[in-house]
DNA sequence: GATGAATGAGAGTTCATTCAT
DNA sequence: CATGAATGAACTCTCATTCAT
């Protein structure tokens, strides 16, 4: 009996699983209004009617891939061993960001950055999974750096803002520019490190710096 | 005869104005798919038939919408009187992004990202007009600064990206964030001057700092 | 004035010339519906306004076209000189109807046979000027012939009807088969001499044939 | 299991011919243009969207109502069995097209003759199997005849279109002329024989005929 | 649970007709 | 008289959602 349970329970996660993955696809591919539900149904596997078990409406599913875009960036933001030092959390967080890991899930969610601006949960979800915890994390930490004395004092808000918009903005730039960017000619390693030392640079107080 | 020629003209320009003003105001607010031709003609004051005779096409329409949206910011790289100096024109760049000229533009293009992405011609328009003008622009200014040996040599493809995402992110970071936004209640400024300081004191070379 | 007047209604008819040539040509290219009334303007070198100056609605320049498409091949049963004679009428008729002049107007009026069976007033004018008249002209062509004794008594109404079918049929049948149809390639001279003896001979009575 | 697959095919037969009957009638009675897939729809007793189920577009349903009314008139060109002789092929074949059995089909295909003609598919459908292959027959016919030596000789291509043409042109006649026609008031039977004598009569050599 | 045929509201687009110039 | 911009009804076609099997 309660091996029909977990059995029953297994396929319901799988054909989450499943109509998760095509919707993502066919979303990211064509934004939510362009995207069919037929469509993702082939693509998964299912018949049209199947979807709707799983997922009440399009904009529901909608809000599920969304939520689970936004799983990945949002744990390593805290799983991140590196404590409180900023120089490393920030070392680290943008090479996990320029890294292959979220190399996937960052251009999908911002693929879909206007429909999540007028979908209200959508937004919600990625407010306040994603971008507040990324940058009250980050500020935290700026916070912890500046009291050691070591660096400028910027607008902790700012400087926090600013990390996040080069994140942001790398990805969508990539995007746009496409195959001919440079950004996908050179190594991760590279960019991310680019990136750190130019803002660690800039955050750097007088003299400090050929002590490094 | 020729007045008439010349009423018919301006008539014909206003119409163009109207359905374009209406057109960005909704094509901002729903994203293309969801916008319709007579929720446009409404706003605009107009008939759906109307805007047919104007535009051939919702299509058409949208890519004028790109095209006119990308005018503005487009102009402001090559109006851009301070000449080689790279400190000044990053400073007036950014100053210029963030004041309030384009507070209204670049925030609808980016609203709009997703159907750019996705829109062939919308596309070209916004990398070839806008994106890579502007990056050549400020990669020029770069180089001649670096020659002037003030700077840190790093990749030049990388360093203006950097400094084109932090303003395409620092936009989207805005957008979502909302009105609780801290960007929302620091001076222009504030901003602009904070990440020119943060990017330059990046770029300093070890020893010149003091001098400054 | 009365100079006026004259020039005025010169206009007048020119301008139904015009619009008239140019309706005929699209509505036979494209049938009654997918023929739009700008097109017809474009063609006759008019504005969309001016067509309505001349004829009320697009229906009654339909109706107009049909109307002047069947004088011609009517003008051509009335100033028939052949007189009484059967076959000399018959013969003429064949070639006159085969012959270059009607090349023309036959398939245009078959070509929009479609659209006159459902137009009242079309079918109309193309019952009672064209075909009525025709069938009635020849039946008592027939029935004189046939009280001269010559000829096999059939059913006046059938034979009548018999020969305009292959008047009417020939034209389609040409339009169908088109280009490669052996009835462009054969002389139009031989074609109506065939049908003609085919009838002939089928209308004589028994023994009258070898004396011919 | 299979029995399921059964009933859904059967269901799918069904509804093709549920819309194939109802835009049948509609096509007919107002032209391609003129037809509206709602109003097949509702004929048909579906929904708007349903046709599109069956059939992808418009054109496509028009093109599978052009082909299914020629499969009517083609079969009997060639379930005929009377094999070579002309004289009762020829009988068989005019009764039949006149007679019942194509009282409805031939009209309606003529209806839409001007249609057709505009149509490139429906066109091709149209030549290829119904008119070549019917003239083709009847060609190969009168040719064997010929041998026999029976006939007159006359051009075979033209003889076999002239006949052809009688059978549409009295269609097309009968149906402008209407209910006052007086096709529709003679016997089937008389008709086809009259048209039958008179073209054999035609063809018959002289001295033959007394022998008949 | 799974299916996919059926629905019908609503989109983009066209065009007969009007009317101010 | 001539123009052609403006109108809005009506068309074809799509797709989120339902429900009988």
């Amino acid at each position: 009996m309660a091996e029909r349970e977990l059995r029953k329970q297994k396929i319901s996660i799988k054909r989450h699983e499943q109509i998760l993955n095509a919707a993502t696809e066919i979303f990211v591919q064509k934004g939510y209004t362009d995207a069919t539900i037929p469509e993702i149904a082939k693509l998964s596997g299912l018949a049209t009617g199947t979807i709707y078990i799983y997922y009440p409406s399009k904009r529901e599913l909608f809000t599920a891939v969304i939520e689970r875009l936004v799983v990945t960036p949002t744990l390593s933001i805290f799983t991140n061993k590196a404590g409180n030092d900023f120089a490393s959390t920030l070392k680290e967080v943008i090479r996990d960001r320029v890294g292959l890991l979220q190399k996937n899930t960052m251009p999908q969610l911002l693929a879909l950055i206007g429909e999540i601006r007028r979908d209200e949960q959508a937004h919600t979800i990625f407010a306040e999974k994603l971008v507040n915890p990324f940058l009250a994390k980050m500020e935290k930490m700026y916070c912890n750096r500046l009291e050691s004395g070591e660096i400028r004092r910027m607008q902790p808000e700012l400087i926090v803002r600013i990390i996040g918009s080069i994140m942001i903005g790398m990805t969508i730039l990539e995007n746009i520019e496409g195959e001919s960017s440079p950004l996908n000619h050179l190594s991760q390693e590279q960019i991310a490190d680019e990136i750190c030392n130019l803002i660690l640079y800039g955050l750097m107080k007088s003299g400090s710096r050929d002590a490094k």
